[in-house]
DNA sequence: AAATAAATTCCATATAATGCAATTGTTTTG
DNA sequence: CAAAACAATTGCATTATATGGAATTTATTT
């Protein structure tokens, strides 16, 4: 980090991330650890430019019209796929292997962004396509983070259909294996869409806490190893985690 | 200002909100003055925080997830009449007399937003109330730079109900009117919907470029001298002017 | 209206930001 | 495809700036 001042400042407004916070020099120099008066010296700055200002009268500040501002000049440019894209290189290059983002749509998983495989043989999916909920790992997360009601639509108006003959096709299985999901927090499936595939899965997060994606690490079960299992897992979860909290998300919600 | 390194931080995400921006050290160093080395360390800085993010390959940069989790989380509470009262209030104890924000809804103008006079005898409008658009000058002036299509609507559907013995009826003259209107920014009218009131108005503009909204400063006909209508007509017109910058208008759109 | 609490400003000191020049990295062109 | 041209980044000494603590001002509560 080159200028501490502009770290701070960036900080304080980090301190109003959370929709509708209003906050005081006090507060944030307890949040932040910063003396009051540095806290008031920025916050002062801030406001002049319309960073900050002021909210129910003394002392007290919420963000200003100026990131409102500079937030709609970016909101058509910003979407799932691109505040994802350099984390899932990142996972990329770590696991050399397939990185997908799928969200929901309808009774199905779409595919919205993919970074592909540094190997020669590789497992691709292609942005733009769907893919069944009830197969592979991908999908099961996403059914299992489901809202209740989303999810009795399914089990009631889909038969599961055999891909392969890994595939799930009794709902009291799939039940049982949505709740291991659930408790784990990450998934994986080998085999279940693709013979000879594997998948590891994490769910992403948005600011109130809901999933609204799946990040996915994938490719041949033939290059998968106990290690690599272990490491991919590990790697999923934590860039999954990191998508999160670029979209708001913040720990315990 | 108190922090100036802040202060140039602010400068630097300012180039980006022209919707898509999309430039390098040169370009920023040129748009500030700010030596390009003083540029690259604030980019790097902002980029670390996620406030920039490269775009494009090397050297180049667009505004980042951070920016947008911000504009996020107050887009809810922004909205034109949050980030024009503050510039109303300042009007208003500059001119002592009411100030009011109206919009197009409709055929009819909305007034969402008011700050009341300083004196005893005070025009009075009421926010979420609806006024006509041929009659004052509020409505006059959004008429006036109305789409084409919607003006033909309104002409070709409205009677122009005659409110006062100087209301304009007659839907030549009317439109003589208009063209004076836009061809001079702003718009004055005395009596035209309620008698002994005048409005002095001037248009508030979108990042567009178009007029969505109209701001007004008006009270009774007796206070109105000609030095007041002089220094009205300069304030609303600023004031206006400011409230389009905050909203991402530029100059000459 | 007085007391309490919070935010702001003052000031000397320590620290951080700056500009220039040198370097490293990227793109263009012969 | 190499070499030149261009653009961004970093090291370093200097200068300007940000800092914390105390004092002051400003709001809120009793």
């Amino acid at each position: 980090m080159k200028l501490k001042s502009v770290d701070k400042a960036i900080s304080i407004l980090d301190c109003f991330s959370i929709e509708g916070q209003i906050l005081g020099v006090g507060d944030i120099s307890a949040i932040t650890g910063y003396t009051k008066s540095t806290v008031s010296r920025l916050l002062s700055t801030l406001e002049q430019r319309g960073c900050v200002e002021k909210a129910q009268g003394f002392g007290r500040y919420r963000l200003g019209y100026r990131i409102h501002l500079w937030g709609n000049s970016i909101k058509n440019q910003m979407n799932l796929g691109t505040i994802s894209l350099p984390i899932m290189k990142r996972l990329r290059d770590e696991c050399r292997e397939e990185v997908v983002i799928y969200v929901v749509e309808g009774l199905r998983r779409l595919c919205i962004q993919r970074v592909g495989s540094l190997h020669e043989i590789e497992k691709v999916s292609h942005v733009g396509a769907y893919y069944p909920l009830h197969a592979g790992a991908a999908g099961k997360l996403l059914l299992a983070f489901l809202p209740k009601d989303k999810q009795e639509a399914f089990f009631s108006s889909n038969s599961l259909e055999k891909l392969t003959h890994k595939t799930i096709t009794d709902l009291d299985t799939l039940k049982k294996d949505l709740q291991l999901i659930r408790k784990r927090g990450y998934a994986v499936s080998r085999g279940e869409r693709e013979l000879g595939a594997f998948s590891v899965n994490a769910p992403v997060r948005d600011s109130r806490g809901s999933v609204i994606a799946d990040l996915s690490v994938s490719g041949p079960l033939f290059r998968l190893t106990d290690n690599k299992l272990e490491s991919y897992i590990h790697g999923v979860l934590s860039a999954a985690k990191e998508i999160s909290e670029r979209l708001g998300h913040v720990e315990g919600t």
